[in-house]
DNA sequence: CATTTAATCTTTACAGTGTCAAGATTGGAA
DNA sequence: TTCCAATCTTGACACTGTAAAGATTAAATG
């Protein structure tokens, strides 16, 4: 709680924030257990106290960022007027693009060290999933399975709309891209035609 | 030329080779100078005779990965019949997936330290290009230009042909990805409901 | 052929990294 | 009040990229 006192009181928390600030300044390859401590005005072996590893942080990490995500996705589909039109996805996808451009580091953080479970298809929910997709798969489901779309048919809908936002996300996060147009338009014209 | 020599007498080009040896097997965080010096049978700053940095050996191992690519694009586009046919993309974009997931190892490589200058705009050629990405252009152009589609229109085509056989690629190389189904067919499919 | 030169490689060294082992501090339970 | 378990520090180790200085040798020069 206090300043200066030996116990810092709400480290684990501190650590995950700073190294976020971190990665947003300097990008996830600048980041280090040894300067997230620093910030911290912590040793440098502080951190084992809360995470066994430096790997492990980076979840601690990730999650965090991802319920971020989680959020800005969620006020998309909410701001729809009719949650069972399939506008809906389009304003999923356009935020799951605009999220990264947002936060251009987020991208490269989140699936590069990722060791997220993925599991593509709709069945079989055995596997500790990557939150984003499952909300993904609810959505399709929601508006396609009750129209009775075939399982197999929604499965390929998932992965073509997961697999266009995602793509548009890794190349406008690229080190420059060049791109002059306003992006937002394009973005949704790119997604409604796929 | 000789084993034992002072000079090794082809070290560029084996540092190089070695390396993608390296990131094929261990995947590229893997990858350090030492390593790759060692591989060679040489000490850990020999490679300064030949890259001024990490990161400029890095560049020279995307170029010959690169390089692997294109041949691979080359083919699809090659073994096509009618060199104009909309079908030529979809070949194109099929073997762009099957690359990466060919070698898992080479996406998170060429992805994430590059620093390839990327214009997505058709005009104005003179930024030095990410070389799978003209390639495309070229191929949309040949087909789609000479039948009088405009360029905005073309440029939408390209990215949104990219973004979908990007995010494919970035998705089936996540580790732990399970999609037990043959993938061929359906990457196949999910390009051409594009 | 002899000699110089420039390219190539080695040795040594240093700061930064993740992490282990041992010990210091301290808030809260007994 | 005492004790303990959680939390944090100090010190150390192996590994990393890379700078500086010197050794070796292929190739150019005379």
């Amino acid at each position: 709680m206090s300043n200066k006192s030996y116990h810092h009181g709400n480290l684990r928390n501190a650590l995950v924030e700073k190294g976020i600030e971190l990665i947003n300044q300097k990008g996830s390859e600048q980041l280090s257990l040894r300067k997230v401590s620093a910030l911290c005005g912590v040793s440098q072996t502080a951190p084992y106290s809360h995470f066994q590893s430096k790997e492990d942080l980076l979840e601690a990490m990730q999650e965090y960022v991802i319920q971020q995500f989680m959020e800005v996705l969620e006020h998309a589909i909410n701001s729809c007027p009719k949650q069972n039109d399939p506008d809906v996805l389009i304003q999923m996808g356009k935020n799951y693009v605009l999220f990264f451009i947002n936060h251009p580091q987020y991208f490269q953080f989140l699936f590069s060290h990722t060791n997220i479970e993925m599991k593509l298809s709709l069945d079989a929910d055995e596997v500790k999933n990557f939150p984003p997709l499952e909300l993904l798969k609810t959505i399709v489901v929601r508006i396609y399975g009750e129209a009775g779309m075939p399982n197999e048919k929604m499965e390929d809908t998932i992965i073509s709309l997961w697999a266009t936002v995602h793509g548009l996300a890794a190349i406008a996060t690229m080190k420059n891209v060049h791109y002059d147009k306003d992006w937002e338009m394009k973005i949704e014209n790119i997604i409604r035609n796929r």
